[in-house]
DNA sequence: AAATCGCTTGCGGGTTCCCGCACATTTCTT
DNA sequence: AAGAAATGTGCGGGAACCCGCAAGCGATTT
């Protein structure tokens, strides 16, 4: 069985080996990579039935790689370690996910031997595991009524990208009240209303769900590159 | 000689901890913690003339905590190792030296020959060193009229935060004209101008600024913390 | 000494945003 | 099948923002 590992931290990229050679007999030959174009280029082939996806990497993140492998070969199964435990990324993740293959989501600071179960258990047995951190984390966000529609996500992600309220009508195929209405249950929901009305809501809005690790800027620069040829080809 | 090593992650610590006893023999005993808060309580000792002090760290960062620690001792020499080349840590950093203290700013990609010459120059020989990658973005910036001045630097900063064209006139003391006009040359200096009418200006000058990586969340959830306790006072 | 440059301030008006009120439609629950 | 919850749309007004015009001030340049 082959295996791809893709990671920019050489460091990292030395301990996930080191732990793969020790976890998985398995594994008979492993491919390393350091950025995600060399990643998704690399998977193309259909060699690979297993890989392991960093999510902060220079040019093409994690999701962005794993949508382009997962779209040529659906049954791959990935495993996606990371740094942060943000939901802007577990929500990238599951919205792509397709219906027959399988992931997991780790943090890189989980010891050696969690990591070890979850390799095998997502990239030999083929189930879905989160880490409790990610997972927790979010089960709270969805609890305490803060969880983010999927459409109210869409206006967050655009009004941090700079659109003005107009703007994200047209894109959103919505009326002009409609993106104002998402605005305003955001508002609520990352507590811009409870904070006095000293503050610019739309700003601040966009402030809390940085500081609070629902967006990310790996995510916002994704969503540029989707941004602009719509909209050249709009005006 | 004692040195001080803060770094949360464990194999860059590993790393670091290799290249000193390689290349400093002079140091005679390493302590190495891994946050900020532990850093800067180890480093009120005073028994460190030299400390190596990651950016990216959960808790304070990187700057929060070298400021803490020039405070109470202003000689000690630090070298600053982060993961990206981002300007707002550069500012920070310049912001805080003492007169009297020699520091250093290295990627963490930089290969470990380089990185030893700059243990060697900054800890031992008290120079200032900072990598070609980040000051070349830095003086490139410099040069094009792009650079931001220190006074269009914080309001960029209280807009991102989320405040209001009003209060932010109230915290920097100046009058609300005076912030509108900085917003003006700082939507120039972003390129916000440049880009047709279909943006929000204030929204964009954040995206642009954090995706050009002049402003990142770390700096902002600092900012957020000297905030607070003004906005209280204030109210 | 004159000129230039950057920062500051006031005024006024056009634009966008924020949101209460009211109502239609869709989707999920029970 | 009835009710509840979420979402979509229009209208209108008050607030905040964007910015041209005009004028003053301190520092550096020539």
């Amino acid at each position: 069985m082959k295996l791809l590992i893709v990671e920019d931290d050489q460091f990292h990229a030395g301990f996930m080996l080191e732990t793969v050679s020790k976890n998985l007999p398995e594994v008979s030959e492993i491919t390393c990579v350091a950025d995600g174009m060399k990643g998704v280029e690399e998977a193309e082939s259909g060699l690979y039935p297993a890989v392991v996806l960093d999510l902060q990497m220079p040019g093409r993140n994690g999701v962005e790689a794993a949508r382009a492998i997962w779209s040529a070969h659906p049954d791959t199964r990935i495993l996606f370690w990371s740094n942060y435990a943000d939901e802007a990324y577990l929500r990238g993740i599951t919205n792509i996910v397709p219906e027959t293959s399988a992931y997991g989501y780790v943090l890189k600071t989980t010891q050696a031997s969690r990591l070890g179960l979850a390799l095998r258990a997502v990239l030999i047995e083929g189930q879905i595991i989160v880490d409790r951190e990610i997972n927790g984390f979010h089960q709270r966000a969805m609890t305490t009524h803060t969880a983010l529609s999927e459409s109210e996500f869409n206006v967050l992600v655009d009004v941090a990208l700079g659109l003005t309220d107009k703007l994200i009508a047209d894109r959103r195929a919505m009326s002009l009240r409609s993106v104002q209405n998402r605005l305003l249950s955001l508002y609520q929901k990352l507590g811009v209303d409870d904070e006095g009305g000293a503050f610019n809501k739309r700003t601040r809005a966009i402030n809390r769900a940085m500081s609070g690790r629902m967006l990310n800027i790996e995510t916002l620069i994704a969503a540029e590159r989707e941004l602009l040829p719509w909209l050249e080809q709009h005006s």
